[in-house]
DNA sequence: CAACCTGTTCGCCA
DNA sequence: ATGGCGAACAGGTT
């Protein structure tokens, strides 16, 4: 599930726990969520300490403590956050349970590509950081150029993909965009003119805030005619044109785009 | 049952 | 040194 605005959704999820002491922390220390983590640190460090932030980038979440604790979060494939009641008996996936007077903060991923991390420090953990937000202003026209243009001999698809370029996009945001931008996914960088990077930014930008603001606050629908209704559908077909959509692997990822708008 | 999956990372190659 | 690619990771779903 997780790609930018499903990680918003699921950030606030947990901001219900913000000013409030954790009495406890339970966790799975074998999972691979917790690779390269200590995880006994994690709990004597965040038992008896007050959330007191919680602040997302791209896919990554950072959830600052009271004593200058840093936990650090990304959901992978199949992560999830939600609130229990306090005394909620954890689930078999529920990887991470933070309890609190009145309620229990829950990380679950069946499928175990998320990851924990954890930094003790009065600054930012070295590990957060990172490419510029999509809707700020360093994602520029020239900041994607640059980037593309780094990139310029892979396909289109793959480099939107990329985490270090555009931070949060994933598979359905990136078929998403390259639909909007009308440009074929597996376009070499290389190929693409100046009009078309430009439409690509703005695409980029558009699917970005769009999805924010309508995934992200309560995880609702994204409107009829968008390309994510269409792309898992056996029968999906462009919602401009009612052409069927192609499909292949670009970039190692299930794409799906209109062969009609996104001429190759 | 086999194939597929909203993600990253590693090793290999150019 | 840098960039591109395919495999691997794990478990659920179709």
């Amino acid at each position: 599930m997780p790609e930018l605005a499903e990680v918003e959704y699921y950030r606030r999820q947990w901001d219900a726990g913000l000013r409030a002491k954790v009495l406890a922390v339970e966790l799975h220390a074998r999972k691979r969520i917790f690779r390269g983590s200590n995880t006994r640190e994690i709990v004597r460090s965040l038992t008896g300490a007050q959330m007191s932030e919680s602040i997302a980038r791209g896919k990554q979440m950072l959830f600052r403590f009271s004593g200058g604790n840093w936990l650090g979060l990304h959901l992978g494939m199949s992560g999830t956050l939600r609130i229990e009641a306090p005394d909620v008996r954890p689930g078999k996936h529920d990887h991470l349970v933070l309890r609190q007077a009145k309620r229990a903060l829950i990380l679950r991923d069946p499928r175990l590509f998320g990851r924990v991390r954890f930094h003790h420090g009065k600054e930012d953990p070295p590990w957060w950081s990172g490419a510029p937000d999509i809707s700020s202003d360093a994602f520029s026209a020239r900041y994607v150029a640059d980037f593309l243009k780094r990139h310029s001999r892979a396909p289109i698809k793959a480099v939107l993909l990329l985490q270090t370029g555009f931070p949060g996009i994933g598979n359905w945001m990136a078929d998403e965009i390259l639909w909007r931008a009308r440009i074929a996914p597996s376009t070499r960088g290389a190929a693409l003119a100046p009009p078309q990077c430009k439409a690509l930014r703005r695409a980029t930008r558009f699917v970005s805030s769009e999805a924010m603001r309508i995934i992200g606050h309560d995880y609702s629908d994204p409107p009829r005619n968008w390309l994510i209704h269409q792309r898992w559908k056996a029968s999906g077909v462009c919602p401009r044109d009612r052409v069927p959509l192609s499909r292949a692997t670009v970039g190692g990822r299930t794409t799906a785009w209109c062969a009609r708008c996104q001429p190759a």
